[in-house]
RNA sequence: GGGCGCGUAGCUCAGUGGUAGAGCGCUUGACUCACAUUCAAGAGGUCGGAGGUUCGAUACCUCCCGUGCCCA
């Protein structure tokens, strides 16, 4: 007998199990030596030390949709999991660790403070990776990977060797981006802007030879550093400048004025002081114009020996005491608010400091171009396909790519300098010798950009640069699915890397999901606390309920917003679920029922309906559109299955014989099947439910994703859905009556046409059961009286009454009716009755037009015929 | 300043060159033997505005308004 099922949904006490027994069976283990299609992806390796959010928690839902679709496709399928190091953000977690044990770093030096980050890595790494377990990700644990594994190590050495070795890689003293918290320099895309205000002070500065001139700065600390003024070339106002000399306020240092087109006449003085050491487009008319740099800031914000007498002084202590000195001097000729634009530090925030100093870049153009062209040729394509041209315009302005940071976690860069001779070796081993023979050799203390090995996963993981039977099978990835935030950040430097290093695209598609915003749509953050624990959902609602919620109202590329009502709602389906199955399976033996023709038109029907739900579910997931495709799967469970199927079979499945034998077999492959469809949505439900029923093969994870093979029986469908709108016109009439729901009631359909009698003939006991009718009059005959009436599809129904009947009521409702289809039909006829419609129009177009013309036509004369009769 | 989204039912959002949809909410009725986490019936939209293309535009184009983001 059938296993007793509790009458509501509790995933708690499945889920574990499930995730188990799938790990335990080895289903989410790809067999690269197995033929066949094959489906990959390598997951966006989450920080080691973070946490689950409701971005990864929806990014892996897609993804986990996708790889469980395809395994049930039978493609060998591999879903790679791995970590990231992350290592500014790891680092700042340990150090912060260590200072509340009262020590630091610096204090422990650079072997003993790694041990630290890998001990914390060890009691930290494996949080995401369960919650990732506990969302039902079918990942292939076996091919688990770290970014700092050696493996991945050697793949990082490789390619900075070999792109240092071609010239792509260098190292120098550039302006960059630092940040004096993370005491690191970063890259320029780690740099947020936002709008500050600030003031914009006026400083006049003498000219040698006589006269003075202003100049706008809003920092004026650094007038210190100037080495020169800049005027544009055209601005008549200053022409007469070039050339000579200005001194520098406070220190009196005579700089260069000179001419460049960077500086916008129309902005303050038009004269802009030029900072090379403190500013990117000061350093770059710096470049231009030969200027020297003199830093006045250092690394800590602190002023260097250069500043003078300001040395020593923190740089906003300095700038207050260069406005009061400047004041004194009564060089300060105005001073407004104003609002610019102010660089932070993407990940804590600090204002950064633009230094001088010496990092090591990748040269970005000749990599950006192959990247560029597989876009155009269409070997990679975005989802949605807008970021594809953000992502060609970001590579079309690309700058080179600061690489080296000032940390210890991380892959350590693989140069080392002769103190002998000064020479730089970059090696894949430590060398023992300098080329001149020295053995004084130091390694470079710093350490790589996280996004530097990052973009080297789709291929690092799978063994790269060794050929590997997973990098042979497996590479180019299918599928790269990830947030549209770091689209920069990560996968245009993978295609970068990729196409270098491998010649091919590493994944032919680009899937970009958007923000999850909190349910007033502001972003989630920890700052607001308005962020969402996906454990805590999982925990209350259950993983597939999550995993619903989350995709549903969301395509690729939009923000979406999170409430807990989608979660409860999506929570009620797969209780319904639950119940439609415990439904079948208490009407249903062990074993499964033998195939069976459909014995009545809904047999037909559903099976029509199911085969249509696996034709738009196939196809909406290969187009990606996950919310889409689970709501045809659930309109089809819910709305055909469920409240028509279920309900009409209920008489029949009892039964013995050949049609209560199509009932059960009918019900119970739709069930199946069901149930396939919605497993890569909601896995936990489908195993627990499918392994109740009766069913072939060890889980539904490996089962045969559904085909569409039933044949179409359309003149039995249309008697069908004929029954449905019939049924729809008695409840309404019913509702209006206030009938008791348990009365039944007598029912005339009164139709002259043929098809109508004989499709309503056809599912009479369906009407009966679904509209509770006791006697069924179909045909002709006289129209019964009192009655209340509707009108149906090629019919007027009646239901005679013996009590009274609220004549305006129903007047009131048939004029509503009529006044729907005069306005509809006029429309049509309209349209009908242009010739260039006709002549234009597609047929198929025009001839649907004839025939829904028609049937309402035919509608309005029963209508008016009914209202005539209340009269 | 340049670029890109978004504006559709009370709310949150799908969608489409040819009948405007879902979930939640709302109204009415029902604890009907799978499910009240349910069922049935119903109300509710000049698809932001104005032009244009088209036989036909909510959808395609242009402009405008509102709103958000990215890049400088």
């Amino acid at each position: 007998m059938a296993r007793e099922m509790a009458s509501r949904y509790q995933p708690a006490a499945v889920e574990a199990r499930w995730y188990e027994f799938w790990e335990r069976e080895g289903f989410f283990t790809a067999d690269a030596s197995r033929p066949g299609a094959t489906f990959s992806m390598a997951i966006p390796p989450p920080n080691v030390t973070g946490v689950l959010h409701l971005g990864h928690a929806l990014n892996n839902t897609w993804q986990d949709i996708l790889a469980r679709y395809h395994r049930m496709r039978g493609d060998v399928t591999l879903w790679l999991p791995g970590t990231d190091h992350a290592g500014i953000a790891t680092q700042v977690l340990v150090e912060r660790e260590l200072s509340i044990r009262g020590t630091s770093r610096a204090e422990l030096g650079r072997e003993a403070f790694l041990k630290e980050v890998w001990a914390f890595r060890e009691r930290h790494g494996h949080i995401i990776l369960d919650q990732l377990r506990r969302l039902g990700c079918s990942l292939d644990w076996s091919r688990l990977r770290f970014t700092l594994d050696e493996g991945l190590a050697r793949a990082v050495t490789e390619v900075f060797v070999r792109l240092y070795e071609e010239h792509l890689i260098y190292r120098g003293n550039y302006i960059t981006n630092w940040c004096p918290f993370c005491a690191t320099a970063i890259s320029d895309i780690e740099v947020d802007y936002d709008d500050e205000t600030g003031h914009l002070w006026t400083v006049r500065y003498d000219v040698a030879g006589g006269g003075s001139v202003r100049v706008a700065t809003t920092r004026p600390e650094t007038l210190l550093g100037d080495t020169a003024l800049a005027v544009h070339p055209d601005d008549d106002r200053y022409r007469h400048l070039v050339g000579k000399t200005a001194r520098i306020p406070l220190i009196g240092r005579e700089v260069p004025v000179v001419a460049d087109d960077y500086v916008d006449p129309a902005y303050g003085t038009g004269v802009v002081k030029v900072t090379p050491a403190h500013d990117p487009n000061d350093f770059a008319i710096g470049e231009r114009h030969g200027l020297p740099r003199v830093a006045v800031i250092d690394t800590a914000r602190r002023m260097t020996d250069a500043a003078g007498p300001y040395r020593g002084l923190e740089a906003d202590e300095a700038r207050a005491r260069v406005v009061q000195d400047l004041t004194a001097e009564g060089r300060i000729e105005g001073e407004e608010p104003i609002t610019h634009r102010v660089g932070h530090c993407g990940r804590c925030g600090t204002v950064i400091e633009p230094l001088v100093t010496t990092q090591w870049f990748v040269k970005m153009e000749p990599l950006a171009e192959p990247a560029l062209h597989a876009y155009a040729r269409e070997e990679v394509r975005f989802v949605p396909e807008r970021l594809g041209r953000v992502y060609e315009h970001w590579l079309t302005n690309i700058h080179d790519w600061c690489i080296s940071r000032q940390q210890w976690w991380g892959h350590r860069i693989p140069a080392w300098y002769c103190d002998a001779c000064g020479a730089t070796l970059v090696r894949r081993e430590p060398p023992a010798a300098c080329e001149c023979g020295s053995t004084q050799l130091r390694q470079d203390d710093d350490v790589l950009d996280t996004w530097f090995s990052s973009a080297l996963w789709p291929f690092s993981t799978l063994g790269w640069p060794d050929s590997t039977a997973d990098l042979e099978r497996f590479y180019p990835t299918s599928v790269v699915s990830t947030g549209y935030d770091i689209l920069f950040f990560w996968v245009a430097r993978m295609l970068m890397q990729g196409l270098h290093f491998t010649g091919e695209a590493p994944f032919s598609v680009v899937l970009l999901h958007g923000l999850i915003r909190d349910d007033e749509g502001r972003k989630m953050s920890k700052s607001r606390g308005n962020g969402i624990d996906p454990l805590e959902a999982i925990d209350a609602y259950g993983a597939d309920a999550l995993r619903m919620a989350l995709i549903q109202g969301n395509t690729p590329g939009n923000d979406s917003r999170y409430s807990v009502e989608r979660v409860e709602s999506a929570q009620h389906l797969g209780n319904k679920v639950w119940n439609a199955i415990r439904f079948v399976n208490m009407r249903l033996g062990d074993d499964a029922p033998r195939p069976t023709p459909p014995a009545r038109p809904a047999d037909a029907w559903i099976l029509e309906e199911r085969d249509r739900t696996v034709r738009t579910v196939t196809s909406l997931l290969e187009d990606f559109e996950f919310g889409e495709a689970a709501r045809a799967v659930v309109d089809f469970i819910w709305g055909q299955y469920c409240d028509w199927y279920i309900e009409m079979v209920k008489d029949r499945v009892g039964e013995p014989g050949a049609d209560g034998d199509a009932a059960r077999y009918t019900l119970w492959t739709v069930a199946e099947t069901g149930l396939r469809l919605l497993h890569p949505f909601m896995p936990f439900l489908t195993e627990e439910l499918w392994q109740a029923l009766p069913h072939e093969g060890p889980s539904i994870m490996v089962a045969p994703w559904p085909t569409a093979d039933a044949p179409a029986a359309s003149a039995e469908t249309d008697g069908h859905r004929l029954m449905q709108e019939t049924v729809r016109v008695i409840r309404t009439l019913r509702q209006e009556l206030g009938v008791a729901p348990q009365e039944r009631l007598p029912v005339l359909v009164r139709t002259e046409d043929p098809a109508v009698e004989a499709g309503i003939r056809a599912n009479e006991a369906e009407i009966r059961l679904l509209a509770r009718v006791s006697t069924l009059a179909v045909g002709g005959g006289d129209k019964p009286h009192p009655a209340i009436a509707g009108v149906g599809p090629g019919s007027t129904v009646y239901v005679p009454l013996t009590g009274l009947v609220d004549l305006e009521r129903e007047r009131e409702r048939l004029g509503r009716g009529l006044e729907e289809a005069v306005r509809e039909r006029a429309r049509l006829s309209a349209r009908l009755a242009d010739a260039r419609f006709i002549e234009r129009a597609p047929a198929p177009v025009v001839a649907e037009t004839q025939s829904r013309l028609a049937g309402l036509e035919e509608r309005e004369e029963r209508l008016r015929a009914r209202i005539a009769d209340l009269a």
